[in-house]
Formats: C-alpha cells, sequence, structure tokens
DNA sequence: AACTCGGGGTA
DNA sequence: TACCCAGAGTT
C-alpha cells in the first residue's frame, strides 16, 4: 500500500522542503481563506477552486461567508439561496452536493467536519483531492493532495513522463507526495507546491531562473521543462442550434421554467427554449410554441426575434435564437417547475450566464 | 476508462 | 482559436 514511489529515490527530499517552505512562508499569497484554517471554509473554498481559478472565486467566497457563515446557516439555508450565490460560478451540482454533505456533517457529526480520510472521502462531492486538501490545510494530516498544478510541478521537478490525462496518473502522484510531504507542516507543503504552480511553474512559460526550486528540478537540469507534463489532449465540441423565448404576460411577468435537478445546468432556472437543430426560424417557433404549450398549457404568439446568442461550454456550444411573445391564454395553476415572474423577482432566482444574456436583450428591447 | 459538467482568463 | 483552471460523479 504505502510501497515507495520510484521516482523519489536519489531525490533530495530534505532540500526540496525546507527551499520550498522558506519560499512558500515569504511569498504565499493572502487569499480570505487562508485567514484561518476553519474546517468549514476550508471546505468551501476547496469546492469552488475545483476547476476554478483563484481570481474567480475570491469574490464568490467572501459573498458565500458573508450569508453563510458558519457550517450550520449552510445546512439550514434554503436551497434556492445557496444556488443564488453560486450562480455564475459553474458546475453546479457542487454547491448542492456541498450542502448535502454539510448537512450530513451536521447531522452525524454533531456539526465537525471529520479528520479521517475514511470520512470526510464518503461525504457528497468530497473526491480524493477536496479529503487531502481539507484533511491537511484544516487539521494538518500530512495526504496528499493532488490537482493539475500538483501534476505538473511534480512531473517536472521528478521527470515524470506518464500521461496526466489518464485517471491512474494521479495516483503515482499521490506517492509521490506521500514520500516528499513535510510531516511537521503539510499544510503549507500542500498549499506551497499549488501556489508556485500558480505563480512559477505556470502552463506555459515557467519562471524557472527565479525558481525556489530549480537546484532540486531534474526538468530544468536537462532543459525539457516545457515538455511537460505530458497531456493527451480531448476536444470535440457538440453543437446544438436552439430557440428561446422571452413570453410576457399582460402583467409584464415572464415565464420561466426550472431544469432538472440532475445533468446539465442542474436547478437553474431558464426560459423555455428548445433544441431547433436544422429547423427554420418559423418551423423553429413553432416547434418551441408547441413545447410551451404542451408543458403548462399556457398559449404565445410571437412578436418577434430579439437577438442571438452563442455560449460555449467545456463540451457544448449552444447558438440560441431569442424570441419575444406574448402570452394570449395560460391556465389557472402552473406546474411547480414553471413561474410567470416580474424581472425584479426573476433577479432574485439563480440563471445560468447564456440566460442571464438573454434578460439582458429582454431589457434591451424593452428600452426600444 | 471515458464522458459529463461552466465559465472565464490567457497566449 | 485552444488550453487550462486548488475535480467529482456517472456510465
Amino acid at each position: 500500500m504505502n510501497e515507495p514511489d520510484t521516482y523519489t529515490t536519489d531525490f533530495p527530499i530534505q532540500s526540496f522542503q525546507d527551499a520550498l517552505l522558506n519560499w512558500y512562508r515569504e511569498n504565499h499569497r493572502k487569499l480570505p481563506w487562508r485567514e484561518n484554517s476553519d474546517p468549514y471554509r476550508v471546505w468551501v473554498s476547496e469546492i469552488m477552486l475545483q476547476q476554478t481559478r483563484v481570481d474567480t472565486v475570491i469574490p464568490y467566497f467572501n459573498n458565500f461567508m458573508e450569508k453563510f457563515p458558519e457550517l450550520k446557516d449552510l445546512a439550514d439555508a434554503e436551497p434556492e439561496q445557496v444556488m443564488k450565490a453560486w450562480e455564475g460560478l459553474g458546475y453546479y451540482s457542487r454547491v448542492m452536493n456541498l450542502q448535502t454533505a454539510v448537512k450530513e456533517v451536521q447531522e452525524r457529526y454533531g456539526g465537525i467536519v471529520p479528520n479521517t480520510p475514511e470520512e470526510i472521502s464518503n461525504l457528497r462531492g468530497v473526491g480524493p483531492y477536496t479529503a487531502g486538501a481539507v484533511l491537511s490545510i484544516a487539521y494538518g494530516v500530512p495526504e496528499p493532495a493532488v490537482d493539475g498544478n500538483v501534476m505538473r510541478v511534480l512531473s517536472r521537478i521528478l521527470l515524470i513522463e506518464e500521461d496526466i490525462a489518464k485517471p491512474k496518473t494521479r495516483k503515482l502522484f499521490e506517492q509521490a507526495v506521500r514520500s516528499l510531504i513535510s510531516h511537521e507542516d503539510p499544510s503549507s507543503f500542500n498549499q506551497a507546491l499549488m501556489e508556485l504552480g500558480a505563480i512559477i511553474c505556470t502552463p506555459r512559460s515557467p519562471a524557472c531562473l527565479i525558481c525556489p526550486v530549480q537546484q532540486e528540478c531534474r526538468a530544468f537540469a536537462e532543459g525539457r521543462q516545457q515538455e511537460l507534463p505530458i497531456k493527451t489532449k480531448k476536444t470535440k465540441v457538440k453543437l446544438a442550434k436552439m430557440s428561446a423565448v422571452i413570453a410576457y404576460d399582460q402583467q409584464g411577468r415572464m415565464l420561466i421554467h426550472k431544469r432538472s435537478s440532475t445533468g446539465l445546468l442542474a436547478s437553474l432556472w431558464e426560459f423555455p427554449n428548445i433544441e431547433t437543430g436544422l429547423l427554420n426560424d418559423s418551423a423553429g417557433s413553432e416547434e418551441l410554441q408547441s413545447y410551451v404549450y404542451e408543458q403548462t398549457g399556457v398559449e404565445i404568439s410571437f412578436k418577434g426575434k430579439i437577438g442571438y446568442i452563442e455560449h460555449v461550454f467545456s463540451h457544448l456550444k449552444w447558438e440560441i435564437d431569442v424570441w419575444e411573445a406574448v402570452i394570449t391564454a395560460e391556465p389557472d395553476e402552473l406546474s411547480k417547475d414553471w413561474k410567470a415572474v416580474p424581472l425584479t423577482e426573476a433577479e432574485k432566482l439563480a440563471f445560468p450566464v447564456s440566460h442571464q444574456k438573454m434578460i439582458k436583450l429582454a431589457k434591451e428591447a424593452i428600452l426600444l
């Protein structure tokens, strides 16, 4: 289980630790989640930082801590408000999983975030990286926290040429970290590896000339730092042509729909929309009209197209024609995933960025 | 192991 | 454009 990895044999572990930790002590950034080591704060920050840059996270983290200062506050919060605090951050299942896990900590562990790998890893949304990050940063447990930064940094320092796109490769890096990690200060050690990756050992052009562990870096010694890490690429963005409609009733309320709690943009609100494929404007809008009627019983009459939106996801591209319409007849009651709300109410709900763009189009259309 | 799941910064 | 980011869950 804890076999020493072959990559760290003959590696100067002590001088590496010393150089890395001294550099981190003097040069680390002051970040909101580093103000203290409250496990709840560390946990929230790590979830937000998954596949998301530090600069993007900072304002979200500050706002989130203002709204939900302690674990109990998040456990007791309305999911709709929690989602609103995540609006625009992406990967929305993260925050639903986080609240689920926080409720479990509140109920099963009396509000204390568990400090063992087994217990913390069983929490929803806590994978190998986040488990190691919270354990080491909040509790000082010498567990590896291997993210993209760490794989890039260590692939260079230890000259590891395994494909970091392969899931299996992460385990190799975890073994390397187990060999390298400081048992005196696991928190600083793990954070220092990531900090080095963010500031010095960057993907494109690493700043080797000012790197604190240049002396220990095998890739630099061979002038091969630009070749690492090895990562096979995956591309393949599917295109989806869509039509969406902003339909007003006589009071100026807009018809909106809450997306499924699973899958893309889970639990966010949206304007009624369909994938139109190869249909032309006329056929596409008729399709959309039928969809709205079948889902809600609401009858709409199109006024015209008010805009066009392109929105790119990591694996998908939406091209959306946006229409304006008026509601000509509606049932006594809408099903629970549908609402007719004034703009001021819509702005309290969480919409994906693509549909926030539609709200902007609608505002501009009103001014004309 | 491959795919799904956002949005934005950067060269 | 294409890559990448303090990854995890599902299939």
